[in-house]
Formats: C-alpha cells, sequence, structure tokens
DNA sequence: ATAAATGTTAAGAA
DNA sequence: GTTCTTAACATTTA
C-alpha cells in the first residue's frame, strides 16, 4: 500500500505513543523484515526509553527514542503502522509490538517485504537518506535534470521508481505523476523535450504534496479527477475524457497510461 | 487454481 | 565502472 503520502499517514498513527515509555517489546525476530538488525539490541535498548520523535523521507521513516536509539522502518509492500489499548494481543503479522502502559505500538506487514531496522549513536544513521524531498524546493529543475542525465536510456517509468532520485514515488504516483505531464511511461529519458521536464517536476510536486495533504492526513480519497481511482480496475478510464486506459509492464510493473494525452 | 499485488535488491547483461 | 533488466523474496486476494 505505502508510498510517499500512505508513508505520512502511517507514520503519524504511532504519533500518540509520543513522550511515554516503551515497558515491552514483542517480535518475531526470524522474521524477513528483521534482516540484518540486531534484535536482540533493539529489545534491550529500548524497553525503559522514550519515544521522542518521528520523522519521514520518502518510503524511509525514522523513529527517535530516548538513550540515543533509532528505529528506522520500511513498509514494503503490505507495511501499516497502528496503535491499540494496551491489552492489545497481536496477531500474525504484527512481527513488532512496542508495548507503553496506556498504548500498543504495532507494525504489521503480512508479506514481510518491509524493514525494520536499529541503531545507536548522537546522530541519525548512515542509512538515512540525504536525497532532496521531492515536495521541497531543494527538488530543482537542475537537480530533476541531472539525475535523469544519468538515466538516460532508461523509460522514464523506471526513472520516476528510482528512490535515490525520486524518493516516496512508487507504482501509483509514477503513473499518476506521468499522466499529468502527459509524458508516456516508455519513453527514454534521455528523450523528454525542456518543457516535458518542467511538467514532469511541475506534476510531481503537486502529486506530492496533494498526497500528503490528502491520504497524509487522514487517508481520505484524492479527487474523482485524479488517475488513481482508474488505474486498478478493469475497464479503467482516463479522467480527462473516458478513453480506456493502456495497461502494460514498463519498468518491470504494471503501468496505467492514456494514449491520448501521453502519445509517444 | 493461477495471477497479480502501492517495493527493494542481488545478479548478470549491456 | 556504471546503468539497465529481471528474478526473487512471502503472503493474500481476485
Amino acid at each position: 500500500m505505502p508510498e510517499l503520502a500512505e508513508v505520512e499517514y502511517y507514520r503519524k498513527q504511532w504519533d500518540e505513543g509520543l513522550g511515554a515509555k516503551i515497558v515491552a517489546v514483542e517480535l518475531h525476530a526470524r522474521k524477513r523484515v528483521f534482516r540484518g538488525s540486531n534484535t536482540r539490541a533493539l529489545r534491550e535498548q529500548l524497553i525503559g526509553s522514550r519515544f521522542t520523535e518521528s520523522t519521514a523521507r520518502g518510503k524511509q521513516m525514522l523513529f527517535r527514542f530516548s538513550g540515543a536509539n533509532w528505529l528506522g522502518l520500511h513498509l514494503g509492500m503490505s507495511g501499516t503502522l497502528r496503535t491499540e489499548r494496551a491489552d492489545f494481543t497481536s496477531g500474525k503479522h504484527d512481527h513488532l509490538v512496542l508495548r507503553q502502559t496506556k498504548t500498543a505500538l504495532i507494525f504489521r506487514d503480512p508479506r514481510l517485504f518491509g524493514r525494520v531496522r536499529f541503531h545507536r549513536g548522537e546522530a541519525a544513521p548512515a542509512w538515512w537518506s540525504t536525497a532532496p524531498e521531492i515536495a521541497s524546493d531543494d527538488f530543482s529543475g537542475r537537480y530533476v535534470a541531472d539525475f535523469l542525465k544519468r538515466h538516460s536510456r532508461a523509460p522514464i517509468k523506471a526513472v520516476l521508481l528510482l528512490q535515490n532520485g525520486f524518493p516516496g514515488v512508487g507504482n501509483w504516483m509514477a503513473d499518476e505523476i506521468l499522466w499529468r505531464a502527459r509524458i508516456a511511461p516508455e519513453t527514454r529519458a534521455a528523450a523528454l523535450s525542456l518543457p516535458q521536464l518542467s511538467a514532469l517536476r511541475r506534476a510531481t510536486r503537486f502529486v506530492s504534496r496533494e498526497g500528503m495533504r490528502i491520504i497524509g492526513n487522514d487517508f481520505s480519497d484524492p479527487p474523482p479527477s485524479w488517475l488513481i481511482h482508474q488505474r486498478w480496475k478493469t475497464g479503467g478510464v482516463c479522467p480527462r475524457h473516458k478513453r480506456p486506459l493502456a495497461r502494460a509492464t514498463i519498468g518491470g510493473r504494471t503501468t496505467t497510461w492514456c494514449e491520448k494525452c501521453q502519445p509517444k
């Protein structure tokens, strides 16, 4: 489920536990989501520490705890975060539960493509991203042009999915962006004209900002004019003129677009 | 039952 | 050395 906008929503779910101490940690240590992580240190250090802050960059989240402890979370394809009352009993896919006296903070992920990382230190961990966020002013025309140049032969759809250039963009956001910018998804990055490049940047900023505002706050639906409502159903149509959408695998992912709005 | 799902990454090819 | 493509990962749902 989670791309930039959904990640923002899930990150906020744990806000309820801000300021409170962790009194117990439950986790399924052999599950794939803990690959490469020291679960023993995670458990030992987090118990007794206070949850102080959370941030998100792209699809990555970083939760800060007192005592120089940091928890990195990635939701993968099916991860969610939520809170329950303290008497909550964890289910099969609830791989990490941080218990506080009043609240349980839960990370659930049926498909296990998500990831939990633990870090100790005064500074944020080395794996914490430094790429410009796509909704910020640092995401400049120059930056976009440079990034596309480095991936000039790949289809633009595949380039949009690269997290080191477009952090937070996933499959639905990429299709939404290309549809708004009126660019065919299989176009090679190098083939974009200057106006297309600027339309691409504009659409990226629009979709990320509006997505964060609408979905990121309470998971409400974007307006019916958005492509997102059409892209998963068979028989989906272009919101602009109701023409049937095209569908193909591009950049390894199912891609939906309108051949009229986004000509070759 | 078979395919596909809003993601990442290792491995091999170009 | 870098960039590009594909397969694999684990589980649920249509």
